[in-house]
RNA sequence: GGCUCCGUAGCUUAACUGGAUAGAGCACCUGACUACGGAUCAGGAGGUUGCAGGUUCGAAUCCUGCCGGAGUCACCA
C-alpha cells in the first residue's frame, strides 16, 4: 500500500474521531507539497471547516497531531493557512529506494489479462509519409508501450489504404511517363518514387484542366454555372472534382484503371502489386529508422467490402432503415448527430460501412477488450458516428472503443498542404535531425574513442530523441506548431538533455568502486535535492497507470524532463563519489542508479533509447 | 449558420482534474566548477491565463455571454 493511501485513510479516521464527520479516501483533497514549503504531501483542510466549526489552522494542527500518532512514516508536519504539509520520514524513503534498486521491473505492472488493439499510422500508398504521420506513429507507439507497461497485452495494428483512385493516378502516370523506370533503376526510395508519379499526374491533370478552361466547353460551363459572387478562378477551383469525373481524359483513364482493378484484370493487378510493393519497401525503411513495428497489417483492398452483414444486422434490429431508392441510413439525431448514410443506393459500401466491418473483423480476429484508433482530430465526427452506430448495434466491444484524437501539426510558416508543396517529408526530417546531432557531436568529441559504427548509432539515437521528445511532450489533443529549428535543439527541455542525465549517471557508476548498497541504511538525513528525486521516483508507477488511462504520453515526457532536471541539479550541488560519509556515498550511488533506471524506462515508453555515451 | 475543440511571457509549452506566490524551455542579459561528463547549474527581465460577468473559503481550470482561431457538417476516404 502506498503511503498516500495510508495517509488518506488516516485523514478519514482523523476527521471522524476529531469531528465525527464521515468521509472516504477518494473525497480527501491532497497534493504533492509545493517546492516553497517543507513537506512531501499536503492535505487541504478547508473542506472540514464547516463540520469542525474551527479555523483551518486549528484543524490542520489537530489533524497533523492525529496523523503523527497514527502513521509511522509521517515524521513531522507544518500548517500554512488551510494546508497541512506532512513530512515523510527519511527512513521510509531510504528503504523505498533500496527496494527499487533491487527491482528490475519497477514501474511496470504485471499482466492484467486484458487485451487492447492500437491502430496507428494508416498510410495511403500513393505518397511517402510526412510530419503528420510521424506524430501519429509516435503517439501510437508510445500508447502501445504505456499500455503494455500498465499490464495490457497490446496488438499494434496498421491499416493500409492501398486501393482507390489515388493509387490509380500514380499507376497511370507511371504507365504513361516512366518508360519502365523503377526504384532500382533510379536509386530512389520506393515510396518517394511512386509519390513522384502521383505528383506528376496532378501536374499533368492541372495542365489539362487549365487548357480546358479556355476551351469552348469550359467557357460555356463557366458562363452557365458560375455564381455571381464567384471569380472565375474560384469557380474552377470548386469545379475541379466534377471536371475530373465528367470531362477529363486523364480522369477517365484513371477511373478506367480503378474499374479494371475492381474487375480483377490481371495486368492491372500486377502493376498495382508492383507499385504498392515499392511503397511498402520505402515505408519499412522509415519505420525501421523510427524504430517502430506492427503486429498485424490490414489492407483496405481486402477489407473494403466488409460491413455488409453489419448493415443487415442493423436493418433486422431496426437500428438502420432503408429508403425507397435502396440506400440504407441511420438516424442519429437524438444523439446530437445527423442522419447518416450507411449504404449507397447501388448497394456499395461507404467509409463508415467499411469501418463497421473492420471493427467487427478485428474483434473476431483478436477478441480484444479495447480498441484504440490513433487518428487526427479532423475525423472526430466520423468516430463519434462510428462508435454510436456500434453501440446501437449492441456489439460486445462497443464499450471499449476509443478515438485517440490528436491535433494537426502546423508549421511555423502555416498549415501543411500537399498540393502547395509545404509538406515536411518524414525521411527528410529524420535525416535533418540526425545531421544536426552529428554536427553537435563533432564539436564535443566525447565519443572520439568509439568505433565509427558506434558513434553513428549514438548520433542517430540523439537526433531521433530530439525529434521524438519534441513531438511527444505536447499534449495529444493540442494542435501543435512545428518549428524545424527547435525540433533539432539539443539543449534545454529536450530529449538529449534527458539522455545526458542518464549518460552522466552511467559515467559516475563506471567510475565508482564496488560499494555495499546496504551501507545507505545508515544514511539518516536526505537533502532537498535528494528528496525531489525520491519523490519523483515514488510517483512513477502511478504516473504510468494515469498515462495509460488517459492515453497521454505527454505526461511521461514531462515527468522524464522534470526528473532529469532534478538530477542535474542534485549532481551540481552534491558530490556523489566524494560524499562526506560512506553512507551518503552509498545512498547517492543507489539513488542515481534508480534514477537512471526510471529515466530509461520512462524514455522507452516514448520510444526513445538511452545511450551509454554521447 | 449548427455542432466540437482551442486561446497561458516575444516564441514553444506545463499546471496532479477547483488549491498556496501560474511552472519550464527557447531567445535576451548576468554569473558558476583547476571535483564524479558544461548537451550542465544559478540569477535577472518577461503574465490582468482572449474579454466581461457569475458560482465559493479559493477559478487558467466549472457556468453564461461576447471576441479570435481551427476542425467538421457527402450516397468522398
Amino acid at each position: 500500500m502506498k503511503v498516500i493511501d495510508v495517509i488518506l485513510d488516516g485523514v478519514v479516521n482523523g476527521v471522524k474521531s476529531l469531528y465525527g464527520f464521515e468521509t472516504e479516501p477518494g473525497q480527501v483533497t491532497w497534493n504533492l507539497t509545493r517546492k516553497d514549503f517543507e513537506g512531501d504531501y499536503t492535505i487541504v483542510v478547508f473542506p472540514y471547516t464547516k463540520v469542525a466549526r474551527k479555523k483551518p489552522e486549528d484543524i490542520g494542527r489537530e489533524l497533523g497531531d492525529f496523523l503523527l500518532g497514527e502513521i509511522p512514516a509521517v515524521a513531522r508536519f507544518n500548517v500554512v493557512n488551510g494546508f497541512l504539509n506532512l513530512v515523510i520520514s527519511d527512513r521510509f524513503w531510504v528503504d523505498f529506494i533500496q527496494e527499487v534498486y533491487a527491482d528490475d521491473h519497477f514501474g511496470r505492472q504485471p499482466s492484467n489479462g486484458k487485451k487492447v488493439l492500437v491502430e496507428f499510422c494508416s498510410p495511403n500508398t500513393n505518397k511517402p509519409l510526412h510530419l503528420g504521420h510521424i506524430r501519429n506513429i509516435l503517439l501510437g507507439w508510445s500508447s502501445y508501450k504505456i499500455l503494455q507497461a500498465a499490464g495490457y497485452e497490446v496488438v499494434r495494428i496498421q491499416i493500409i489504404n492501398d486501393r482507390g483512385i489515388a493509387i490509380c493516378k500514380s499507376m497511370l502516370a507511371w504507365q504513361k511517363y516512366a518508360g519502365g523506370a523503377t526504384p532500382g533503376s533510379t536509386g530512389k526510395k520506393g515510396d518517394h518514387f511512386v509519390g513522384e508519379y502521383y505528383v506528376l499526374f496532378e501536374k499533368q491533370f492541372q495542365e489539362e484542366y487549365k487548357a480546358w478552361q479556355q476551351s469552348e466547353k469550359g467557357i460555356g460551363i463557366l458562363a452557365d454555372k458560375k455564381k455571381p459572387e464567384q471569380t472565375a478562378e474560384e469557380f474552377f477551383k470548386a469545379y475541379k472534382n466534377q471536371y475530373f469525373n465528367e470531362f477529363s481524359a486523364l480522369g477517365a483513364q484513371a477511373k478506367d484503371l480503378l474499374r479494371r482493378w475492381e474487375a480483377g484484370d490481371p495486368d492491372t493487378i500486377a502493376l498495382w502489386k508492383q507499385m504498392n510493393g515499392w511503397v511498402y519497401e520505402g515505408f519499412e525503411q522509415t519505420y525501421a529508422a523510427l524504430g517502430v513495428a506492427f503486429d498485424k497489417l490490414y489492407y483496405e483492398s481486402e477489407t473494403y467490402l466488409l460491413g455488409k452483414d453489419m448493415v443487415q444486422k442493423g436493418l433486422d434490429a431496426n437500428v438502420f432503415y432503408r429508403k425507397e431508392d435502396g440506400s440504407v441510413w441511420a438516424d442519429l439525431e437524438d444523439a446530437g448527430l445527423d442522419k447518416k448514410a450507411i449504404l449507397r443506393s447501388d448497394g456499395t459500401s461507404l467509409y463508415v460501412t467499411q469501418d463497421l466491418g473492420t471493427a467487427h473483423q478485428r474483434y473476431l480476429d483478436h477478441g480484444a477488450d479495447k480498441m484504440i484508433y490513433v487518428v487526427a482530430d479532423e475525423q472526430n465526427y466520423h468516430f463519434q458516428v462510428l462508435f454510436e452506430l456500434i453501440k446501437r448495434l449492441g456489439e460486445p466491444y462497443a464499450g471499449g472503443l476509443f478515438h485517440l484524437s490528436y491535433g494537426m501539426v502546423d508549421l511555423t510558416t502555416g498549415k501543411m498542404k500537399s498540393r502547395e508543396g509545404t509538406v515536411v517529408d518524414a525521411d527528410d526530417l529524420i535525416a535533418e535531425v540526425i545531421a544536426d546531432a552529428r554536427e553537435s557531436s563533432r564539436e564535443r568529441e566525447r565519443t572520439a574513442n568509439l568505433t565509427a559504427e558506434e558513434q553513428e548509432d549514438i548520433i542517430r539515437n540523439i537526433g531521433l530523441s530530439a525529434l521524438k521528445f519534441y513531438i511527444t511532450k505536447v499534449h495529444p489533443k493540442k494542435r501543435m506548431t512545428f518549428d524545424p529549428k527547435e525540433s533539432v535543439d539539443l539543449q534545454g527541455q529536450t530529449g538529449p538533455y534527458i539522455q545526458n542525465a542518464f549518460v552522466r549517471i552511467r559515467s559516475v557508476i563506471r567510475n565508482a568502486p564496488a560499494f555495499p548498497a546496504d551501507a545507505c541504511r545508515e544514511y539518516a538525513e536526505l537533502n532537498p535535492e535528494e528528496k525531489d528525486l525520491v519523490n519523483a521516483v515514488y510517483s512513477f508507477p502511478g504516473l504510468i497507470l494515469e498515462a495509460a488511462e488517459n492515453y497521454d504520453p505527454s505526461t511521461i515526457a514531462n515527468f522524464c524532463y522534470s526528473l532529469a532536471k532534478s538530477f542535474h541539479k542534485f549532481y551540481h550541488d552534491h558530490s556523489i563519489l566524494n560524499a562526506d560519509t560512506e553512507a551518503a556515498k552509498s545512498f547517492r550511488l543507489v539513488l542515481s542508479t534508480v534514477v537512471s533506471k526510471v529515466l530509461k524506462t520512462g524514455m522507452d515508453l516514448l520510444g526513445i533509447d538511452m545511450p551509454e555515451y554521447m
